[in-house]
DNA sequence: TTGATAATTTGACCTTGGTCACTTTATGGC
DNA sequence: GCCATAAAGTGACCAAGGTCAAATTATCAA
């Protein structure tokens, strides 16, 4: 059992995270070195690993923040009309995605995390949207637009797939020429009519 | 307009090969260190960046032909006939995936490569497995196994992405309660039947 | 206040993937 | 065979993430 963590520990992960958010604003995801964001917060490297676990730990925190507020968007949109607005109710996200394959690469990483450590920001995004889903498809499986033979939980991780799916090809075109948000339509179409 | 590669550069290739086969037998894909290689391989730490690009693309040989034998496998088998069949079929891609991260990070990051380099392994088994895929899927139409109301390419691509899906639920619970072959059935069944 | 204990931070050091100017080796025309 | 040129290979060097024993700072009971 471990005490609370002291103010100084806090301010010290504020800093961190204030900064190294400051260098992604500048260099993107991709930009940031370890390196950089301990001169620039006026900490040891060491401290920076011992917030985060590793790089990819504070990228983490910084992404799922950013994801935790686009779910806060969509959020109050209330249950979509159709099939085609429910689609495009992802498109903040796949925006988000698509434009730094690492951020795609992170959030595979952290996806899961067994919902066990509650710190995990990205875990709790991914649940987030799923329980989100799954009010929707529920209400609109209700409201016959989406069809009733499978539950809304096994509907809402469906799409998670094909989201995942149609950013993973979007990354592996050189020249990406495949729109990810066109190409998950004819998806989340076939999967969800009735 | 280049040369064809020297005798000597082929066997070069070739050791290297063999001998990260060995190593990756011994200790697994995320075992694999560009120094033991070369090491045992007797040659410099340059030569294996000259032939590869980079570690990943070494490991995108070795997964790519790992994964090349097993459609081999698969290949013969004709028709499966059920969906459950079907599904059994990737047990085996499912398994090879499963036993390491670093295998479905590799796959994930050479899936596409636009086909354009005809000398990437990893996107040539994408292909032929959505190609398989296809071919199977139309027999099953026609046979009245598998829905009609969609084509044989896009269902053999959602196959693909629940694929994805469960291999990287699989990944993220850390002491992986969800077994990614059984988790798979439910989602290949809601996609194809009629 | 003070000393024991725990929390926090430090920075030298390590690991490992990756680079590139240079050397060695093969090839083809004369 | 000899030389010019390209292919192949070399290894010292670099970049960047990550480690950990030691130092510093906070907390709290006596």
């Amino acid at each position: 059992m471990s005490r609370a963590p002291q103010k100084r520990r806090l301010e010290t992960r504020a800093k961190l995270l204030e900064v190294a958010g400051e260098i992604v604003s500048e260099q993107g995801y991709s930009g940031l070195r370890v390196e950089d964001v301990v001169a620039r917060a006026g900490v040891a490297k060491g401290t920076l690993f011992s917030h985060f676990g590793d790089k990819d730990g504070m990228l983490a925190v910084l992404i799922g923040t950013e994801v935790m507020g686009q779910l806060d968007q969509i959020q109050g949109l209330g249950m979509p009309e159709s099939i085609e607005d429910l689609t495009d109710r992802l498109n903040v996200h796949i925006d988000f995605v698509a434009q730094d394959r690492m951020i795609f690469d992170i959030l595979l990483r952290y996806s899961g995390a067994t919902g066990a450590q509650t710190d995990e920001v990205i875990a709790q995004t991914f649940m987030r949207r799923c329980e989100l889903g799954k009010s929707w498809l529920s209400q609109m499986q209700a409201a016959g637009l989406v069809r009733k033979d499978l539950g809304p939980e096994l509907l809402a991780e469906g799409i998670e797939a094909f989201l995942a799916h149609v950013l993973a090809i979007s990354f592996c075109m050189e020249h990406d020429l495949r729109d990810p948000k066109a190409a998950l339509k004819p998806f989340l179409q076939a999967w969800l009519s009735p």
